[in-house]
This record gives structure tokens, sequence and C-alpha cells, in this order.
DNA sequence: TACGGTGATGTCATAAACTGACATCAGGGT
DNA sequence: ACCCTGATGTCAGTTTATGACATCACCGTA
């Protein structure tokens, strides 16, 4: 018998997720998960840094997959491209707790607090993203413009893939919302005419 | 004589960025900041709903500037010029304090829980963006997407801004980053001519 | 086998962040 | 004169977060 039971991490990280989806974020004392999860509060914070964080797990190995896609992608790739490409490497690591992003939305989107949270992450994201960026011989603006625009890309297509999973794979999500960007920044009747493909095609229309 | 010295809040909001700047976020304690302006701790969180807030004055005029040149500008604009528009127009209300925002910027620099309200304060813009481009009858995803880039060019922009805020201004920062963006999603040299402007390359995930 | 080190956890104490309830009291209107 | 309002103070309490020290199964090694 060992002394403990084990994944005490994952247990809290299933505490919190539950009581948080039950009662509230604000409602839930760190006290609270702790003493579901079997252990003291104490525990929980050597575990993770504060109340918010048990919603982030930090084995995401979303950074370091979008840093390794960013480095070896093809050197004459154009800077969008070769995010583009990063982010459709990642996005299955998304894909396949899909149940457990809803789950974790739906706390997210009813604190603020959380919401925060989340933006600081993709923002830390965007940041790696750019550093790659730049270990690619890219300009420092350049190259910091590239990795938030990707983000925003992601960000929009994560939200569209979550609320409506079923529909579409996330990197098909991803490619439509780039090319979306594509339509936005050249619209002027000339440049994109002839893509075409699978397109959403909202166009500004009228 | 009145029962209080004036504009209590403001003195709280002086003192907090002095201490901030002086001894760091972190070491500074709430009711310092009140004792520094004569104040008390209790009274802080009656104008400010945290140790954060006071950073992030709410009589900023930027969200309802960038909502209302959102609505005013022509109709026939593309999405991206509404808000290259917007941002434009929201420029100067930045430029007026120049001084100030730099020490904001040190402080929110040097503490990460800063940097997570002022993403979140970019995110809450970016929000009241995409809200004014759905009134002017853009479809939600192309009206989200346009304002997430327009915060992600502001970003940048004023990045550089405050980092030398001497050399340009930043309504001209905002027209360069935007210009660069155009360039990063049609890449120069062949100018979106030949290939559509939507080639992605990354088939190769198979 | 005995024994000492390691590491995850518990216990305790405490500062600091917030919040609700109630008290105070100048000034402004009636 | 009177009451009411509104900004502030006082106080007590909960919760978050952290440092210091104790515990004790497990593991390797003599």
């Amino acid at each position: 018998m060992s002394r403990w039971k084990p994944d005490a991490r994952g247990r809290l990280e299933k505490a919190a997720l539950e009581l948080y989806n039950h009662q509230g974020f604000d409602a839930t004392t760190v006290a609270e998960i702790a003493a579901r999860a079997g252990l003291t509060e104490r525990t929980f914070y050597r575990h993770f840094a504060d109340k918010r964080e048990v919603l982030f797990p930090s084995d995401n190995p979303l950074a370091d997959t979008l840093a390794d896609a960013t480095a070896a992608a093809s050197v004459t790739l154009p800077p969008l491209e070769v995010v583009a490409h990063a982010l459709t490497e990642a996005a299955p690591i998304l894909e396949e707790r899909a149940d457990l992003a809803r789950q974790r939305r739906a706390v997210i989107a009813a604190t603020p607090e959380l919401q925060e949270r989340e933006r600081a992450k993709l923002a830390a994201l965007a940041s790696t993203l750019g550093h790659a960026l730049r270990e690619r011989g890219l300009e420092a603006t350049t190259a910091a413009l590239a990795a938030e625009i990707g983000i925003a890309v992601f960000n929009v297509a994560y939200e569209r893939w979550v609320n409506d999973p079923d529909q579409h794979a996330l990197a098909q999500l991803i490619r439509e919302t780039l090319d979306a960007t594509r339509h936005l920044t050249a619209p002027a009747g000339h440049a994109a005419a002839n893509d075409g493909g699978s397109f959403t095609g909202q166009e500004t229309g009228a």
C-alpha cells in the first residue's frame, strides 16, 4: 500500500472542475476542492499557483507543439502560413479532449476572473509563437504581429469549434478563419478573388 | 470647509502609481495606498474593485470613442478600414497623457498580474468593437475576427509607441502596423496576383 | 536487516485581499 | 429647524496565499 492515493494533482483538477461547474467559481473555496480530493488546502497550493490555475493544466503541450511546428516549417513559407501550419499541427491536441474542453469553457464563460486567465494564456502562446518566428529570422515587429494575428485567428476558430464541436474539425475552422482574415485585409475585389475553396463566404456583401 | 478633501479617487490613483513604481506591486499593500491618499482601505475598495483596477481608470473614453467612430464610419468602407478609422480616432486620447502612459507601462511590464488585467481590458475593447461592427450589419464571425485583428494591431502599435514615443505619432504607427498586416496576409513579390492570396501550402500533414 | 535520505503531504501561524453591517456627520434641500 | 443623502470610517469576518516545521511510507545501501 502506498502512503497516498495516486494522482493528487488530477484529483484536484477533477474536484475543482466539478465544484466550479456545480456551484460556481466564486462560491467554491480552495478548502472545499482539497477536501473533495481528499487533500489539504496547503497541498492544493503546492500543485497550483492559485485558485484559477487549476483549470489550465500545465502539462498542456500546446506551446511546445506551436514552437516546434514553427521551427520545423519550410523556410520559404510566408509568416502567416507558418503560423497556420503551427496552429493546424496543434489543433488535434485540443480535439482529443473535446468534452473536457466544453466543460471548462462553460465555467470560464461564467467567470470573468477565469476569462482573464484564459486571455493571459493566449497571450503567452502569442509570445511563444512570436519568439519562434524571430528565431526563423523574422523582424521583431513583424513576428509579434504575425503571432498576435495567429492567436486571434485561433481564438475565433476555437470559439466557433467549442460552440459547435460536431460540425467541423478545429483544423478546418482555423483554415476558414484564416481565409476570412485574408479577405478582410484584401477585400479590394481583385487580390484573393479566385480562391473559392471551402470558404464560408460571409462577405460584407450588401 | 467641506468635510473631505476633493478627488479621493484621483488621490488613490496617484498614490497607487507612485507606490507601485517605487516598491513594486506585490510589495505594496492596499492599506498603504489608502494611507498615502489620506483615506482608509475600505474606501479604496469603494472606488476600485481590486488592487489592480486602480491602474485602469474607468473614465477611460476609449471604448466609447471606438464604438462611436465605428458606427459613424462610411457604410461602404470595408471592415478593417472601419477598424483602422476607429483606432485612429481613439489614438489622440492616449497621446494626450504620454508620460502617464509610460509610467503605467513600467509598472505593468514588471507585474504579470497587471499584464493579465491589461489583456483583459484589451479583450473588452475587442468585444466592444465587435459589437459595434455587428451593429453595422457584419456577420458575427467576421466582426469578431476584424475586432480581434484590430486590437492585435493596436496592441503592437501601442507597444512600439510607448517604447519610443517621440519618434512617431500613434496614429501613424497604427497605420504602418495595419499595412504590415496586409503584407503579411498577401505576401509581397507576386502580390497575390498568381495564387489568389489564399494559397495554403500546409497540406503536408498527410 | 537496519538505517538514513527523499519527497509528498499535513499542521500551524500569519499577512494581505476583499466584503458586509453599521456608525458618523457635513451639506443641501424643504 | 429638520431630515435625507452620500462619502467616509470602524469593525468583524471569510478567503486567498505563503513560510516554517513535522510526519512517515518508500527506496537504496551498508
